[in-house]
DNA sequence: GGTGGGATTAGCT
DNA sequence: GCTAATCCCACCA
């Protein structure tokens, strides 16, 4: 197995760990069965300063997670049916989280297709919600241990790392405020990155 | 191929 | 009451 991210990597900056998880690999082992899926799009949402975060107006039972310790999995619910799945950085206290917002199916496909009802690879997790159904991301796993629990991160395999020429950089996408921020990131060759 | 609206509910004002 | 870090499908071209 690879190498699985640990707490260092997750206690910097929210803006650094999202431009970083670009390649990485998430994993989920469920009781279905193990889902695999490369990073390749993700958002940083801060906590002063950004009117889009969740953390912005101070600390609420939703957003708890997000201003508890690193490395855990901030999972919250949205449009009254979807979910999505953040990772909380920096110090913690600190209210930053990078929102995963799609992976290309690496293991697991089968098992994807059939939570997602889908049979086109390129759809099965290229948006936040649509990766949390094929990889079958509950709102129990909220407030997780991504270092010791069932969801974890691990670096790319030797000789699949990215270029980091193939890193974009933009707006974020689907929010109404704090859109002039650059805090979106995404690899550019990837057929895996959402639509919107 | 592209777009407009509906689904459905927790949390905040 | 209204909005939300979204997705899907029906409908039009």
């Amino acid at each position: 197995m690879n190498k699985i991210l640990n707490i260092s990597f997750y206690k910097q900056d929210a803006s650094i760990v999202a431009k970083k998880l670009l390649g990485t690999y998430l994993i989920h082992q469920s009781p279905e069965g193990q889902t695999i899926g490369k990073i390749v799009e993700t958002e940083a949402y801060l906590s002063i300063n950004d009117p889009a975060s969740h953390s912005f107006k101070g600390l609420t039972n939703r957003n708890s997670v997000m201003f508890g310790p690193p490395g855990r999995a901030y999972i919250y619910y949205i449009y009254g049916m979807y979910y999505c799945f953040n990772v909380v950085t920096g110090k913690k206290g600190s209210g930053q989280a990078v929102l995963i917002r799609a992976l290309e199916p690496i293991e697991g496909i089968p098992l994807m297709k059939l939570r997602r009802n889908k049979d086109e690879i390129t759809e099965l997790a290229n948006g936040p919600a649509k990766l949390v159904q094929a990889m079958g991301i509950t709102k129990n796993l909220n407030g997780s241990d991504l270092t010791h629990d069932s969801i974890q991160i691990s670096q790319p395999r030797a000789g699949d790392e990215i270029d980091p020429n193939e890193i974009k950089v933009s707006g974020r996408v689907g929010i109404s405020k704090g859109n002039d921020m650059l805090l979106r990131y995404y690899l550019k060759k990837s057929k895996f990155v959402s639509k919107y």
